[in-house]
DNA sequence: AAAGCCGCCAACCGCTCCTCG
DNA sequence: GCGAGGAGCGGTTGGCGGCTT
């Protein structure tokens, strides 16, 4: 195939885990902490890579996973990070409890890939001619800095869920708010993150809306240098508030 | 029964980011 | 400021099991 191993070194074992160096991992870690992974091959008597034993681990091994059975409340939570975050899949893991950014691509490559999805949402990869294209390249700029929003912890991700307004038996706002109320409205607390993350953005004109939607659809108007002061503004605006989400 | 096809998912690779000296 | 090494991330691959022909 032409590949080179990720460790060049000799001796280095690749491939599916046995028993057995599962248990050396997990015991290494139990008594040393996670971290330091290009000393766990040496300390753990482990031939794997630190790269390996990392993704073994929190993939695998680590406490508190749930693996299969994606429900349907977290199936929606991933339609609608994905909408916000894109192809973020640790910060949308971020978001899920018990679920690895492993589990959640598999799955959204294999399941949610081939849904049709609302509007013109494209959920799939962005195409290769996205990037010659200057919106798209401004589109790309913007999750760049998306991606700059913190990881929400697991404890607040699950106060979020138990709210109940991210299950998709959460009521959804008739109104079809502009672009700038629903702003103010979560910017001022009226509205939760999840309320937030609920609302159908489609009914929404603006770029700020239409990057939330958009994802990688290429349908966003960028018509002059105001539209894009404002557009970068909002989103300022909405990493900074998205830093406060953690506290 | 066997061969081929297909989907799932664990694991790997290459790249970027971060930290530290 | 810079380079090296480690950590983390997203894209991709390949093995395996189930299904179809």
């Amino acid at each position: 195939m032409g590949r080179r191993p990720c460790c060049s070194k000799e001796g280095v074992k690749r491939g599916p885990w046995t028993a057995q160096e599962d248990k050396l991992l997990a015991d290494y870690i139990r008594d040393h902490g996670e971290g330091k992974w290009s000393s766990v091959q040496k300390q753990a008597g482990l031939k794997r890579c630190g790269k390996s034993c990392r993704l073994r681990w929190l993939n695998y091994l680590r406490p508190n996973i749930k693996r299969g059975n994606i429900t349907q409340d977290e199936e929606d939570l991933i339609i609608r990070l994905h909408k916000l975050l894109g192809n973020r899949w640790s910060l949308i893991a971020g978001r899920i409890p018990g679920r690895t950014d492993n589990e959640i691509k598999n799955y959204w490559n294999t399941n949610l890939c081939k849904k049709p999805l609302p509007n013109n949402f494209v959920p799939c990869r962005p195409s290769e001619e996205a990037s010659s294209d200057p919106q798209q390249e401004q589109q790309s700029k913007a999750e760049d800095k998306l991606s700059n929003v913190p990881k929400y912890n697991n404890q607040n991700a699950e106060s979020e869920s138990s709210e109940g307004s991210l299950s998709s038996s959460a009521t959804r706002e008739e109104e079809d708010y502009s672009s700038h109320d629903l702003w103010m409205n979560f910017y001022t607390r009226e509205m939760s993150l999840s309320q937030f993350l609920d609302t159908d953005f489609s009914n929404m004109s603006n770029l700020f809306a239409g990057v939330i939607v958009g994802g990688y659809s290429s349908t966003k108007p960028m018509h002059d240098d105001d539209v894009e002061a404002d557009f970068g503004a909002q989103l300022a605006a909405f990493t900074d508030l998205a830093d406060e989400w953690i506290m």
